[in-house]
DNA sequence: GTCTATAAAAGGATAGAC
DNA sequence: GTCTATCCTTTTATAGAC
C-alpha cells in the first residue's frame, strides 16, 4: 500500500495548487501575461501541463489567481503596523519604511502590478478579491495626518489617498523601472547604500511637504 | 503616366515607414511586446505585412524602432527649455511642470517605458541611440540645486540623480499606474482638478525637500 | 487526480509576382 | 516598393487511459 510520491505525500491537491501559482507567479512577472507560457511553466512544476487546465482552466484563469494571490499577501502585511500608539511623524515614517521595504523584497509584485496596468486593470477588474482590496492604509494614513494636523505637527491638510500615492510612486518606481533607469543614469538601484538613502530621502520629502 | 495613390502622392518611403511605426506604438504599448500582433498592426496601415517586414526586419525590429523613436522624441523636448535665467526654486518648478506635463500627455511613452522594464530594459541595452541618452537633464538640476545651494535658497545638498528620480517617480506613476491604482481607490488620475493638484503638489515636495 | 499524446488554432515570417 | 497567398513553427487547449 505504498503511496505514489518519493516524499512519504500522497497526491496534496492544495499542494499541487501552490506549486503550480509559486512557478507562475515567476514566469508571468518575468514575460508578461501573453509572454508567459503555460509549457514553460508546466515544465518547472512537479506536475503537469494538464493540472494546469485542470485547476485553473486557461492560461487567464492562472494569470488571475497568480494576481489574487499577490494583492492578499500584502493585504494582511498592512493590517498589523499598529500606528496609533506612535506619534504622528514617528507613525507616517514607520509606514513609509514597510511599504518602501516591502516594494524593494517584492520585485514580483511590482511587476504583476505593472503588467496588469498594461492591460488597463482588465483582470483586477474582474476579480472581486482584488477590487475591494481592504484600503485600510487609507484610514490609517488619514488617522495620522489628522492627528499631525491637530497637534500642530503638520501644517498642511493634505489628501490622504494623494499622500499614499506619493509614497506608492516613489517606492513603486524604484523597482519597476529599476532597468531603464538603470541604463540611462548607470545607476544600480538595488545597491545597498542607495536603498538606505532613498528610504530616507522619501520619509523626509513627505513629512517636509506636510510640515511646509 | 498617373501615380498609383489616390492622394496624388506617388510611393513614399519615408511616409510607409512613418505610418507603420506609428500604428505600431499604439499596438505595442497597448498589448506589449509578446501580446502586440504583426496582423493587428499591417490591418490598421495603409500597407501590407510584408512592407513591415521589409522595413523592419522582425517583430523585434520593429519594437526596437518604436523605442528608439519615442524616445528621440522626448529627448528634443528636455532641451529647449532655458532654465539658467530663472531664479532656482522657479526653475525647478518650471522643469517638473515640465516633466509633469509631458508624462500626462504622452501615456504610450510611459506605457512602452514599462513594458522595456517588463524585459529588464534588454532591447534599450542594445541601442546604442537610446543607451546614450542626453542625460542633459541631471546637469540641468545638478545646476539648479547648487545655485540654490549657494543662494541660501535650498538648505540641503541633494544629489541630482535622486532628485530626478523622485520627479521623474511621482510624474511616471500616476501614468503608469493610473488603472491598478483608480480601480483600488475610485479615483480618476486624469480628472482636471486632480491633475492640477499634483502637478503643485510634486513642486511642493521637491522644493520643501531641498528647503528642509 | 494524474499522465501521455494530440488536436486545433494562432501568429510570425516568407515566396513570388508585378 | 508593394501586394496576395501561404508556409510552418509555436502554443493553447483537450482526449482518453489509468
Amino acid at each position: 500500500m505504498a503511496e505514489r510520491s518519493e516524499n512519504g505525500r500522497k497526491n496534496d491537491p492544495e499542494q499541487t495548487k501552490e506549486d503550480i501559482l509559486l512557478v507562475a507567479t515567476q514566469e508571468f512577472s518575468t514575460h508578461g501575461l501573453a509572454g508567459a507560457r503555460v509549457d514553460s511553466i508546466a515544465e518547472k512544476t512537479r506536475t503537469s501541463k494538464r493540472m494546469i487546465y485542470y485547476y485553473f482552466g486557461s492560461k487567464e484563469g492562472l494569470y488571475l489567481a497568480v494576481l489574487e494571490q499577490s494583492y492578499r499577501k500584502i493585504r494582511s502585511l498592512e493590517s498589523d503596523l499598529h500606528l496609533s500608539n506612535l506619534e504622528p511623524e514617528e507613525a507616517l515614517r514607520t509606514l513609509i519604511s514597510t511599504t518602501f521595504d516591502h516594494d524593494e523584497a517584492n520585485p514580483d509584485f511590482v511587476r504583476l502590478v505593472s503588467i496588469e496596468n498594461i492591460h488597463h486593470a482588465a483582470h483586477m477588474l474582474r476579480s472581486e478579491a482584488i477590487r475591494d482590496l481592504n484600503v485600510s492604509v487609507i484610514e490609517t494614513i488619514a488617522g495620522i495626518l489628522e492627528r499631525g494636523f491637530d497637534h500642530g505637527i503638520f501644517r498642511r491638510k493634505a489628501d490622504p489617498i494623494d499622500i499614499h500615492m506619493m509614497i506608492s510612486a516613489f517606492c513603486f518606481f524604484r523597482v519597476s523601472n529599476r532597468y531603464t533607469f538603470g541604463t540611462i543614469f548607470r545607476r544600480n538601484l538595488s545597491d545597498g547604500d542607495t536603498i538606505e538613502r532613498h528610504r530616507g530621502m522619501i520619509a523626509d520629502a513627505v513629512v517636509s511637504y506636510l510640515k511646509s
